[in-house]
Order: structure tokens, then sequence, then C-alpha cells
DNA sequence: ATCTATTGACTACAAAAATAGTCGTTCGTT
DNA sequence: AACGAACGACTATTTTTGTAGTCAATAGAT
């Protein structure tokens, strides 16, 4: 058993990682030097290029980045999980949430996010349809 | 200026102080004493009773727990901010969103997530106002 | 009044994260 | 060929987390 009470999820990024991992994924069809990182962190974040340096290869070590020798530039990319990690985040804040705040917290987030007329249309979708779907039994429960 | 580029924000919480938290709050009517706490992470999370009250004591801190001394016993409360900080997970979360999976995560957590009919119809609602009320200008936008 | 179980305060310590420096090597430029 | 800029590897330091022990005070049971 591997004991999954325990500690820190390898598959959540930290807050650091997650800035790192943006700039990345932003430069993820040119590829992305070391470089093109930290000059950007250096001017949000104020990072020193070592730090951007190693935070990334933090990324590497724990698969969330890939590296990619090319000619002489090593060329950084999401590692197929970037995605994945973001719905792990989405699943740990489900986790979080506390006892009758599911509604509040997505009407949250939905506020918050910018999404294009097909992304609401396919939310409603999903929406109707759980609110059709559902076995009698299962309706209006106490929350997750 | 409080520099605000810098470091650990105090608003979001840990995972360990999650699972604290959230036991709190379940309890958060009747009152919480830190052996309620305790008994339950002790049979979820195998940890030492010790290791939950570091925990609270952390809370308390910072400022996420109140303590209130209730006759003899310590009765530990959610300080207000217990709903804010959920939701400024939420917020980092969205923060972190790479370009173009908004949709995805949100459609994610919906599936994730049970809700009551109530809430649903809210969040067509919303999700109604969002298409309908914005300005031509900021249709279709590249996603944040 | 005494004993004991329990509590909160304080201390401890290993691991991970945040942050950054050093250095040998290589690449372009002269 | 020589030099300096830039890179990646490795090392270093401080802070925060995760995890837990010790202990003095105290509340209740006897």
């Amino acid at each position: 058993m591997t004991d999954s009470r325990n500690s820190r999820d390898e598959t959540l990024l930290t807050p650091a990682e997650w800035k790192v991992m943006k700039v990345v994924w932003r430069h993820r069809y040119r590829g992305c030097a070391a470089r093109d990182v930290y000059t950007e962190t250096a001017r949000t974040e104020g990072w020193a290029p070592t730090t951007t340096k190693s935070i990334l290869k933090r990324l590497v070590d724990k698969g969330h980045l890939s590296v990619r020798q090319v000619g002489n530039a090593y060329l950084y990319e999401p590692a197929g999980s970037a995605v994945k990690s973001l719905l792990a985040a989405a699943d740990s804040l489900i986790e979080n949430l506390l006892e009758g705040t599911s509604g509040l917290v997505i009407s949250h987030m939905l506020e918050r996010t910018r999404l294009t007329d097909d992304e609401l249309a396919r939310l409603r979708d999903l929406i109707d349809r759980r609110t059709a779907d559902r076995p009698e039994d299962e309706k209006d429960p106490k929350n997750a």
C-alpha cells in the first residue's frame, strides 16, 4: 500500500512552480528556453535568473516539464501532464470545499473567468444534463 | 508598499491546513475543541494529536481560526475568513489557468461537484447572463 | 486533598519550497 | 586563437510545512 494518507502530492504544483509553468505553456509552440522564462519572471516577479532556473529544474525533476536539446539550446515544454496538473489542482480545490460552499465557489469562478460563447454553451449543456439526469434518490444532497 | 511580488500568500492554506479547517468548519455551530479535530484527523489522516494541535495553532496565528475560551474549554471557530480563504484558493486556481483551459477546468469541476438543484439553477442563470450581457467588443476573447 | 487524564504552550526537527550564488563549458565575436 | 557573455549543473541558505514530543497547569474523579 502506498500509504495514501501521507503528505505532499507530486502532481500538485506550488505557486512559484505555477508561475513558471504558465510562461512555458504560453511559449509552448515556439519552444521555450530558460531565458524566455526568466526574462519574464524577472520582470513580473522580481526573481533572479537562477531562481527561475531552479524552479525549472524542479519542474523537470517532478515530470511536469520536459527538456529537449535542440542544437545548442535546451528547450522546455509542458510534459504531457500540464493540463493534468491543472485538473489535479481543481480536484484539490474541490476536496477542500467546505460544506455548503460548492455552489458559491463555482459561481465565483464563473464570474471571474472569461469564457468564449462556445465554452459557455458547453457549460449550460452540462448543467442542464446534471439537473435532468439525476435519479430521484440523488437529488438535493447535503452537498459534497 | 507591501511588496506584492513576494512569496507566500497568507490567505492561502496548505493541504494539511485545509484538512483541519474542514473539520472545524463542520463543527462550526456546536463549537469545536482541539480534541474534536484530532480525534477525527487521527482516524482519517493518522496524525498524532500534537500534529493536529500544531496545525490548529498555525491556523490561529495566520488568522484563519479564532479561539474563544468558553469556561474551561478552548473552542476554535473559522475566523470570518474561512470562506474568503476558499475563494482565494479559487482565485489562485484561476490565476494558474493555462491559456485556453478555463472552460475545461470549470467543466471538470462542475462534473465532480454535487450541487443542489437550487445551485444548478443559479449557475444556469449566471451563465445566461454572461452570454447575453457581454458588450460586442468583449466577445470571444482569447481566454484569460 | 490527591491522583490522573487532558489541555494548551513551547520546543524540535526533517523535508520541501523559495530564493539565489558559483563555476566550468560552450558559442559567437573579434 | 582569445575573450566575454550566457548557459546548465551543482551547491547553499532561509523559510515554511509536516510531523511530533515534552511539560506545566488544570479539571474531574475519588
